[in-house]
RNA sequence: GGAGAGGUGGCAGAGUGGUUGAAUGCGGCGGUCUCGAAAACCGUUAGGCGGGUUACCCCCGUCUCGAGGGUUCGAAUCCCUCCCUCUCCGCCA
């Protein structure tokens, strides 16, 4: 969300990122509307100010006894109240309509963001890591996962239906090692590690963005919940109308859970595997940080996020998106892209955004630093994958295949499965 | 699911119809003291919105004591509905 202020005096430079984003919002429409809404307010605090200095006379009257003159003030102020509910049920529908309008606005790009209408244009930051050469031809992991014994796609649509998947054998272990191995990695590094509901309800939801616009995306339970899309939702959402210590930033906070989305928007995008799937695993990053150093700290998530792809030895790259390609909440993102051999190109594993103020707006949360400044600011939060597990574990079946169809274990992981080196087909 | 208690400022906690946006304590900030610090003492310290001014400070008005509605000239204070928390009981793990 943006300050309706802002928008009211920036209104050219909202109207250009707007259209960097390619996005359409009546801000015409909303500054007349905002207009109104301040005439109103301006009509009935008057009135309301009437009404008030007329109670206190009354009180006056009464204790001095002169009732005649107290009984008229009471007319007076019901013929005030009269006016004012008048106006009020406008001002009232104004205000909900302004803040309607303000929750589907998405942030403002940051300066350093290229312009773009489409991912085509997102641009290459740098590049790690060397994609492997085979010898042979290499599967693809929805040939290799099944015959390995490890990822059976028939049974997710059995269970539960199309896009669900089931991992047996070392593909559940393997996922099991992956998240370890990152909660693990990045507790190392300064995260502190939490465990959230996998349920988040509309006003968590709304905070960070999610809703109201893009509710399609979400699975909702009959009880008006709905399964979170990403941990994102409920790391941010733990300081939600709280007011942090400037001291205690920035506060960097990581958690697994399972994930859940709809995919609406998305059929027909890779449909084949385990890339795009209703529920998946992803352990996430998240951080607090005052204006001045959010963006460095965006760089540092980013290389946080690298450091497992280098740790697990895949080659990738990092790409900064375009502002057509950005994210509602972001002001700033980088994607780090893996090599995939079944795509022979790079995709997206992880995701890492600075929201700037735009989702503490939403969800009330300030920072205060006392000698710094008076009274509390908005904190700006960050979020990013660290990574996606599902294409973590896809990501090292198709890197690590061998010819004989065997999968190396990449050295990391092996504590985490006893000591196993390889994956073999089970017949 | 049943019964009871409660939701007040950064935190704790007073306040049952009239200058109460709100006592007190803690915390924060400023000051006195000190070489400096601690302690002590003094002062100060909620947020949203609108307007004036607009770089900042500041000034005025208004709303906000879980949310919404009602009673009243006037509500943190009375009434209704909802949400949430806590305690006890039941049930389940």
């Amino acid at each position: 969300m943006l300050d309706a202020k802002f928008v009211r005096d920036n209104a050219d430079e909202v109207r250009a990122a707007l259209a960097a984003r390619d996005y359409s919002w009546d801000i015409d429409g909303f500054l007349a509307l905002d207009a109104t809404r301040r005439e109103l307010i301006g009509a009935v605090e008057t009135l309301q100010a009437r009404r008030n200095e007329a109670s206190k006379a009354i009180g006056a009257l009464m204790k001095s006894g002169e009732r005649d003159q107290a009984e008229a003030a009471k007319d007076e102020v019901r013929r005030i109240n009269d006016e004012i509910g008048a106006i009020e049920s406008r001002t009232t529908e104004a205000d909900a309509q302004t803040r309607e309008m303000l929750l589907t606005i998405p942030n403002m790009p940051d300066a350093s963001v290229p312009c773009g209408s489409d991912e085509s244009e997102n641009v290459e930051v740098r590049r790690w890591g060397t994609p492997p050469e085979f010898a042979f031809e290499p599967k693809a992991h929805w040939d290799l996962g099944p015959e390995l014994g490890v990822i059976d796609f028939e049974r997710g649509v059995k269970l539960a239906k199309s896009r669900f998947v089931v991992l047996g054998r070392e593909g559940a272990r393997l996922t099991r090692a992956l998240i370890s191995f990152m909660l693990d990695t990045h507790g190392q590094r300064g995260y502190r590690e939490w465990w959230v509901p996998a349920l988040a309800n509309a006003e968590t939801l709304t905070a960070t963005g999610q809703l109201p616009k893009f509710e399609d995306d979400l699975f909702k339970t009959g009880e008006g919940l709905y399964l979170i899309p990403t941990a994102e939702v409920q790391l941010t959402n733990l300081h939600r109308d709280e007011v942090l210590e400037a001291s205690d930033l920035p506060l960097d906070y990581t958690a697994y859970t399972p994930c859940f989305r709809e995919e609406a928007g998305s059929a027909g995008r890779d449909t084949r595997g385990m890339i795009r799937v209703h529920q998946f695993d992803k352990v996430e990053l998240v951080k607090f940080a005052t204006p001045e150093t959010s963006m460095d700290a965006l760089e540092a998530m980013a290389a946080d996020a690298e450091h497992i792809l280098q740790q697990l030895g895949l080659a990738y790259r990092t790409v900064v998106l375009c502002t057509g390609d950005m994210g509602f909440a972001a002001a700033k993102t980088y994607d780090i892209e893996v090599w995939l051999p079944s795509y022979n190109d790079f995709k997206e594993i992880s995701s890492c955004s600075n929201c700037t103020d735009f989702q503490a707006r939403r969800a009330g949360i300030k920072y205060r630093s006392p000698g710094e400044f008076r009274g509390s600011r908005f904190v700006h939060t960050l979020n990013g994958s660290g990574l996606a597990v599902g294409r973590t574990l896809v990501a090292v079946l198709e890197n690590y295949q061998r010819t004989d169809g065997s999968v190396e274990v990449p050295e990391v992981l092996r504590p985490y499965l006893g000591g196993q080196t390889e994956i073999r087909p089970h017949v």
